[in-house]
DNA sequence: TATGAATGAGAGTTCATTCAT
DNA sequence: AATGAATGAACTCTCATTCAT
């Protein structure tokens, strides 16, 4: 499989609007496309999962044809990466902003477990993320491209933020990078297993479970 | 989707063999067919994914036709689901033969470890576990089915040996399950982002990470 | 089985052209496109029989592809079927026609007769026609709407011509209906019978004992 | 299509027995399967038709394996063909039989009508005729063997018997065959349409309706 | 840019037939 | 002769992608 890693690293409509000077009127319909395709393909993917997801169906929920499909993305992985490659983008940038104006180094500890645990709960994002994942290891030509690019957006919060959380211990970007994988590892882990089986695995349960997985992470380092 | 759950249970060649009387030369090369048609779905479904796997590419592997494929299972969802509970039941049966005969309760303790450990290594099983998953996620009118099946042959050795384990706990059943599921959860996850990123989550650090995680969790209890 | 109906009611293209005010060039292609499959499903029906005709074929006889094919219907039970209804639709229209003008009543009846001895000469759609009941025979489900379907269509022009056509009768609708299998039964046994044994039941002698008999099925109402 | 003659005119099992002299067990056995499998056949084709028939089906209706049902039949088609003509003459001797010690010309005329109006009441005999024909046209290179070969038998009582039937007449050889199959074409337009639409063309009513035409049929010669 | 009809490779599945036993 | 596992050709149908408009 390949596809063309053009349009993979187009501006990103949905994430940020950088300050266009005069976008014409033209230029506006054709962006609100993109945008619509790019949250019908949320929803989409998010229900059916990327192999079980058509085309036809992301362009029918974004109210378009195929044909403005294909001439916003190179195919159907190149959504697919553009979307993960934003949601992760996203989550750093709300965490930095939760974060940024938190003074007290407790506190802001503290802010960073919730929203980790808030994250568990956005399953479907959760369940999207180890398909892109295992997506990422079934293409082994793409994999350290897209594992770095992952990383990457993944702590581009915590390279900055995190570095100052804990000052004393002067974490190490590579530590930083470590620790941010095992987070996800347990979001994900937890997230799939939790919508597994919920039965067993309930939400109260993980709620509680979780922030002490993640503080003995923390620990460790 | 359906699938016939006939051959689903059917016995489990490659796990137990049975000692059978007299199997006739025809009934063993036909268990024989059956054998090499599950090793190699294994292997092609460790491969390529559930999904991207072909029934043809499967038979082509154990040397045999798509018609002996259809002879012996009704369908690719069948031979996976089949796989998974092998898979599954051949785990539980490993550790337990493992803790047996271990006299000690803290000697049991760190085999536990140690086998699950082990566990993250073989990570195109952990892969096919979460395919797995999905899979039955994907498929809501299976889930709850498929989800009490993979936890009874999962805990099978919990529920007696596992009880032994922590007598003075008397660790209920629900605890068990509990257990057995968030340590699933940490595997998957582990072994997951370990493969999407080993320069970050190299198997030594994990090594040290995950039985911590793993001792968190028992000690919630 | 079951298929959608929407195709089946789909305007009739090869039947009537409805006068569309300004059709598209795009439009008017893809009309051509479902005529062309329409036809070709004609032709290598009536040669090869429905179980034994393969889509590919129909695709490949219209000039097009598999996909073209099934972008204009379900599968092939509706071409099948829609071609049935277009058929018996076309046969009737074309009797109202010769039919209307015809002031003398009893020249209506030779008429009526003439074409319906006609119609046994178009072998291959009464071949059709008997597989188009046999289908419906093996498909209980379906039955009883085809039927009436059929009949609707089929006596379309018998309800208001025929019951004109012997207004001292005053012929009931059920006893029209009923003279209309009557009339098709004949039909189609002697075109069966007349291809199966040409040397035997020869044409001439068809077209002498066919008027004699439909003679005799209005004599008795 | 092609499938070898040779199992074809095999001895008919089902219809004569022919005087052997000292049977072995093992060809009683032999024989047995063969009955067993023909009566399976003729069960399945009723139910399902000629195509839709399995002959795995077909050996279970026996409680055989397919390996019985080829080491009787060269394949499908042979048992299909072996059936129909078994069927034929089963007909004619049936027909023989009634007619045979009947004196009165007469009666011996409306004993042969009655028989006729019989047939058209066993409707799946009559649909596996159609569809017996229908094969035939279907295979152009069997057409008139399979065509001759039905005659034969289905006047094989005609030929003899109905030339005394009206011993005035002297009717032809020809004349026999040519009436034959216009009984023919009318017991199978009526049985198709009767079953295809039972509301409107009533068992009753066929009865009334079908030795008018016959009577038409021998009264125009 | 957007449309959507058309393409066509490729998938899963069925089943008549073969063949080692 | 009978078994039934195995073969593999053939079929229907799906859907990512292309392309004329």
């Amino acid at each position: 499989m390949s596809w063309p890693k053009a349009t993979v690293d187009k501006k990103s409509y949905l994430a940020e609007k950088s300050a266009q000077a005069a976008p014409s009127q033209r230029a506006m319909k054709s962006e609100r496309t993109r945008e619509d395709l790019l949250r019908a393909a949320e929803v989409v993917f998010s229900r059916d999962g990327f192999e079980a997801s058509r085309v036809e169906d992301i362009a029918a929920e974004a109210g378009r044809s195929r044909g403005a499909f294909y001439a916003n993305f190179a195919n159907k992985t190149d959504v697919f990466l553009t979307l993960r490659t934003l949601a992760t983008r996203r989550r750093a940038r709300v965490l930095r902003e939760r974060i940024q104006n938190v003074e007290d180094e407790t506190e802001r500890f503290t802010a960073t477990i919730h929203y980790i645990v808030e994250q568990i709960c956005d399953t479907q994002t959760q369940l999207l993320q180890i398909e892109f994942k295992l997506f990422a290891l079934r293409h082994p030509e793409l994999l350290s491209e897209l594992a770095d690019k992952h990383l990457e957006a993944s702590t581009s919060v915590n390279q900055k933020e995190l570095a100052d959380l804990f000052p004393k211990k002067k974490e190490k970007l590579s530590e930083t990078r470590c620790h941010t994988l095992a987070v996800e590892a347990i979001l994900e882990g937890f997230a799939l297993n939790a919508q597994f089986s919920p039965k067993v695995l309930n939400p109260s349960g993980v709620k509680k479970l979780v922030p002490a997985l993640i503080a003995q992470i923390f620990a460790r380092s």
